[in-house]
DNA sequence: TGTTAGCACTCGACTCAGACGAGTGCTAAC
DNA sequence: GTTAGCACTCGTCTGAGTCGAGTGCTAACA
């Protein structure tokens, strides 16, 4: 027997293309006649049949059983993402719409990021995953306090981006008048940093300056610096998974079951979007490169937003490995750069 | 042919709610043999049988098919909710639980109404809805404006219940220390008013106490009603919809889709919640009832939240009509009292 | 008169064999 | 190197047959 070396090239990459988009499009096998039929190649299905024998034996294709068409291999995706697909842009009047609808009136942290996940949902058409931005690297402008009944107090902290955050927390002494002189010298001291650069110094150069509210700032500090602890952890939000729903691959409840649990395990997910490095741009990641046995039919692609040109939070997408690239990539772009862009204060 | 008049008797009730308990439990048509070996009544297999003959000739089970057992008719479950189910309490621990969760640190109106709505979702293992309070009927005690940047001003309202709302307004004239001194003016005039209680004459007397920003005022005042407004608008909170996935009803995913994308069309789920009279309170309403296609094998129990004595909010559970109704009445009983509570201000 | 054992009957669910056809690999001719 | 042709594979679809859960009816019984 000989020992054949198969190498690839032009005509063998224009086929797989050819088969993993049709196979995008209709999630069956695909055959050499449907490719010899749909795509205008020049070559009869036998000569296809002959290249999408060699295709598989590098291991980009596979075969369901022996009578049927062929499947893109994780790593025919791989080669597909890497080399063959074609980014394909967004409408521009979807790019004024998405940034209509995240550049509109609300600012807040929580509704940002609300409004964003759901846009990508939307548009992509699948599950739509952002993490919360580090909302502690931002510098602060602005403090207020606001006394909402005997026993709690709201905190505002508004950060030069513009993007605000309120916080409720437990103080019993010290009417608004008090609340109101304690911020004037909080907003004095503290703007301008961001809230990990707050040290002891920091606190004692309040507490001096505070001295004749001595009883209600010793019982706030540690009240503060615990809220202020509790910024740092990571929240995600999630929109669209009942999208899969509408994918043969989920046909199956159980499947679809575990991916909704999955979903809403905030503790996998932050694991999932922080385990793919995205040194640079966007990062696919394709079945079973993402190591979990509920998702070999899935792909995700992740890209990180910044605040301030320090990466803050992830953007990801959820969707079957038969997923239009092109397009979710284009989409995570687009809303990464405009989350950017509205975190840092540009544009506001 | 004769003309028989069935009436029902004790024994047939008896039988009734043995059957729906098993579907309820199985959701497998419930035979006559079934039910004589599971449940005591005393009586054979063809006693029973003909006491299920005469149950269907009275509409209150059906055949799907004539060698298969019965099921309940709506106008079956309809008896058994108003009449032979049993109210299942919540545990003592469970109950605690909820209150905790909802009595814990936050009190803005959104986190309150999103961790309620989580709990009875979680409790129940169904859908659950809740709708926000109409903050407008609520009093005012405290208000407050902080500028976020340029163009954005940051507006607190905050009621006697504690609860408060936080929305942003679009105002590029004056600094921080004007909006300090128009809030002081607002919060004197506003104070124990609600929002549908402001006219022109509050407004206007506000105007002539601050004369000196009076364009500041000017730009104000439009701004500031038209966001009073808004906040007459109806918002729900869905959570938990994908339970539905774990129910043979729903095995058909198409099914499932639809039961998602009424989940997802607020406008229609409003005008579900109002239609059930709720006069006092909790309702049920049980398959066709509910008038929807897509609701056929569904069941809604509805009831309304307070504030102040007022009915301020809606909360309801969604689930198939097989479901345990006793303890999704105790739960949303529950979580109903528990939300008028907090809402009402009590025991914060 | 109400209850029950017995039995014929119904009909959905499951099983299995056979036909069908999409797709392949191989061979031989071009 | 390409392609037409053909035998072969194997999943899917279809229809007949079997099984069994459940019924309604009848007749006997307390």
């Amino acid at each position: 027997m000989d020992v054949v070396q198969v190498d690839i090239n032009e005509r063998k990459l224009k086929i797989l293309k050819a088969i993993i988009d049709d196979f995008i499009d209709t999630a069956q096998p695909v055959g050499s006649r449907t490719i010899a039929k749909k795509y205008p190649l020049g070559v009869s299905s036998a000569t296809i049949r002959n290249e999408m024998a060699d295709l598989e034996d590098l291991g980009f294709l596979v075969q369901p059983h022996i009578s049927a068409g062929r499947i893109p291999s994780d790593a025919g995706y791989r080669l597909y993402v890497d080399e063959l697909m074609l980014q394909s842009a967004l409408g521009r009047d979807q790019m004024q719409m998405i940034r209509n609808l995240l550049l509109s009136n609300m600012i807040e942290l929580e509704d940002v990021v609300n409004q964003a996940v759901t846009i990508l949902s939307k548009v992509t058409g699948m599950t739509a995953v952002i993490s919360l931005p580090q909302f502690n690297r931002s510098r602060l402008t602005n403090i207020k306090m606001v006394r909402i009944n005997d026993s709690k107090v709201l905190m505002i902290l508004v950060a030069d981006s513009g993007v605000f955050k309120t916080m409720t927390l437990g103080i019993r002494g010290g009417d608004q008048y008090i609340l109101d002189r304690i911020t004037d010298v909080l907003t004095e001291k503290l703007q301008g940093m961001s809230i990990s650069e707050i040290n002891m110094r920091t606190i004692g150069s309040i507490k001096q300056k505070l001295k004749e509210y001595a009883t209600v700032v010793d019982y706030l500090v540690p009240i503060l610096r615990n809220t202020l602890r509790e910024i740092d952890e990571v929240e995600v939000y999630v929109e669209g998974a009942h999208n899969v729903l509408n994918l043969p691959e989920f046909q199956d409840s159980v499947r679809a079951q575990q991916f909704f649990d999955l979903m809403e395990d905030a503790q996998k997910l932050v694991g999932l979007l922080s385990s793919s490095q995205t040194a640079e741009g966007i990062s696919v990641r394709i079945g079973g490169e993402l190591g979990m046995e509920e998702l070999v039919d899935c792909s995700m692609i992740t890209t990180s937003y910044k605040v301030n040109g320090q990466e803050a939070g992830k953007i990801a997408v959820f969707g079957p490995k038969r997923m239009d690239y092109g397009r979710a990539v284009s989409a995570l772009d687009y809303i990464r750069d405009t989350l950017s862009e509205i975190f840092s204060g540009i544009n506001l």
